[in-house]
DNA sequence: TGATACAGGACTAAAATGGTCCCCAATTAA
DNA sequence: TTAATTGGGGACCATTTTAGTCCTGTATCA
């Protein structure tokens, strides 16, 4: 289902709330309640969320969390990377030449550059367009002609069987 | 990490090698070898595959598999389908009203329109694309552009430096 | 000082994942 | 007809991930 895990999306929700009410400091135990959702596991969230420097706590009495940065420079791939680490569909796509097939499947070049768009993708929605009630207005034009592929009417290039003949 | 199953990964790697040779029928036990992958492991995969009506069969000496239609007409979003179920970035994004946070979250709507993105982003690239062993070509637009995000008030995305607004 | 509220991490239970195996059904060749 | 080949469908298990809880410590403020 390619879907976030659930403490991902605990994270969205939770930043949305805050980012609606920027300006006061936040509980973990108030969110937990106007999220419905049990304190213990929110807090584990939001820890995750200043690790990774998308909030700012303060402790003691009157302590809580609020935003590192304004809603507009937190990115949907932001929130994704501080709970489970760094967009990348495949194994391979890691590019850190991890994976053992590389050589016999010749198809990491180009899920690469999926997992690039989608990242790009991700990377162009913002906190402050993910809590704004209204739904996010069309069209728009996302930076994403920088990444690849081809029109689609464009006969499909196809490697044949020419390429198989030597395996790299 | 948003990243797919090794299963899913699995099945890319198989259909790009029988789209490479799509006038033949393929063995399970010669894709695995040629594959370096368990026999057992490929033929689940491939067995899903057929399920999914990406792939046809064919039992008895000479039998094996093939691609169900042309390369160029399956797309990654089919194969992640096949294997992981339709393609959904949340629960929510389900639409089938099933979290019970929907009165609590509003973020429901935004990410669903994201998540359509990616499916739309998926949904462009195709089997030939990832089989063929050139990268794709640049530039291309992706049919995204019917997609959503955000309006002209907005500041587009941390392009700018200007932090400004946040939320209107 | 004492109440508040985060930090960090250990820990458990449950579920998903990856992977194997076995037996049956279809197809073809001898 | 028979034998060999090849996929179909599941059951099954081991391992890892995930979700969630809890406890102990530390900073902040009234
Ligand atoms: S599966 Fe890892 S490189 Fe292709
Ligand atoms: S978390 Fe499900 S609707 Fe928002």
């Amino acid at each position: 289902m390619l879907k976030l895990s659930k403490m991902t999306d605990y994270a969205a929700v939770v930043m949305a709330r805050i980012a609606r009410e920027p300006d006061s400091a936040h509980a973990a135990i108030d969110l937990a309640e106007s999220v419905q959702l049990p304190h213990p596991t929110v807090s584990k969230t939001l820890k995750a969320l200043v690790r990774a420097g998308l909030l700012e706590s303060r402790r003691g009495a009157l302590g809580g969390y609020r935003l590192a940065r304004p809603a507009s420079q937190i990115t949907a791939s932001d929130i994704i990377s501080a709970i489970e680490g760094p967009v990348a569909v495949t194994e391979c796509s890691h590019a850190d030449g991890d994976c053992e097939l590389v050589n016999t499947c010749g198809v990491a070049d180009n899920w690469q550059r999926v997992s690039y768009a989608i990242s790009e993708l991700l990377g162009s929605v913002t906190l402050a367009h993910l809590a704004s009630s209204a739904p996010l207005r069309m069209p728009v034009q996302l930076p994403i002609q920088a990444i690849s592929l081809y029109g689609d009417d464009e006969p499909p290039p196809m490697a044949t069987a020419a390429d198989s003949t030597g395996k790299r």
